[in-house]
DNA sequence: GTGTTTGCAAAGTGTTTGCAATTTA
DNA sequence: TAAATTGCAAACACTTTGCAAACAC
């Protein structure tokens, strides 16, 4: 497990006060292996943890890490907002079933030819879902 | 335009009575060009040409039209369902700015390499935003 | 006539906001 | 002590639901 001045800095660096909240919120999300989670998953993890946080701080702190670039956020449901600590580019498997998301391995997909933006505006990103049903 | 007797035949065939508000929204859906929209975008349109419908009729029928497939639903955005009267397949520009959805052209972009679903799975489709903002 | 569909208003869901109290620096 | 942050509850935006009246067949 990382150290705590290693979530200190971090969030220092966002530009953010290392408040006991954030401290907290930091460590589950970036303490373990990479996760796809959702304000409320992130919640009730905190509580589970026994870390008094409210859940409009939850989404304040999502707000912030992901502005800050230390999450991306992953749309995938028209009603539910999912976040995924891994920034790096890559792609997603959606289990429409039970809202899970998943990797898609690296070497298993790839796009060709990226298209060009519209004159004057840039590409931000190149979201790929591959949702997934039962058979 | 086509004739009346066409989305006659279409609700119909959709297991669906085919009624006044189902007619107009058909009409209104698939009487031009493809498009993109929301369930509000379709409302005021209906509202423009003097169709009255309630705003909960138009996601009941947004939804059995779905279902029937004869409309593809688009995830870009968390808060908002946006539909496409298009349901061959092919990928979007989202633009962030305005919410207005485009397709992306056929040849400017292509996925090698399909990724296996897992075992028992079925991959339901492979959903490609290009995510756009101002340069 | 029977079963389906509509429209309204109410309820629901996930998210954001206003603001006083608290905390950080 | 000045500025940022928190937590609550209220407000929000979009969507769904319950149900009586209207409609399709």
């Amino acid at each position: 497990m990382r150290p705590y001045s290693h979530f200190l800095e971090q969030i220092r660096s966002a530009g953010l006060r290392p408040t006991r909240q954030r401290l907290a919120l930091a460590k589950l999300l970036f303490g373990g292996e990479d996760r796809h989670l959702t304000a409320e998953t992130l919640h009730a993890d905190a509580q589970a943890d026994k870390v008094r946080v409210s859940l409009a701080t939850v989404y304040n702190t999502l707000h912030q890490f992901t502005d800050a670039g230390m999450l991306r956020e992953i749309v995938v449901d028209a009603s539910r907002s999912y976040f995924d600590t891994n920034t790096s580019d890559h792609h997603h498997f959606y289990f429409e079933k039970d809202g899970m998301l998943s990797d898609v391995p690296e070497q298993s997909i790839s796009i060709d030819k990226v298209p060009d933006a519209p004159e004057g505006m840039i590409i931000k990103s190149i979201d790929v879902v591959v949702r997934i049903a039962e058979a």
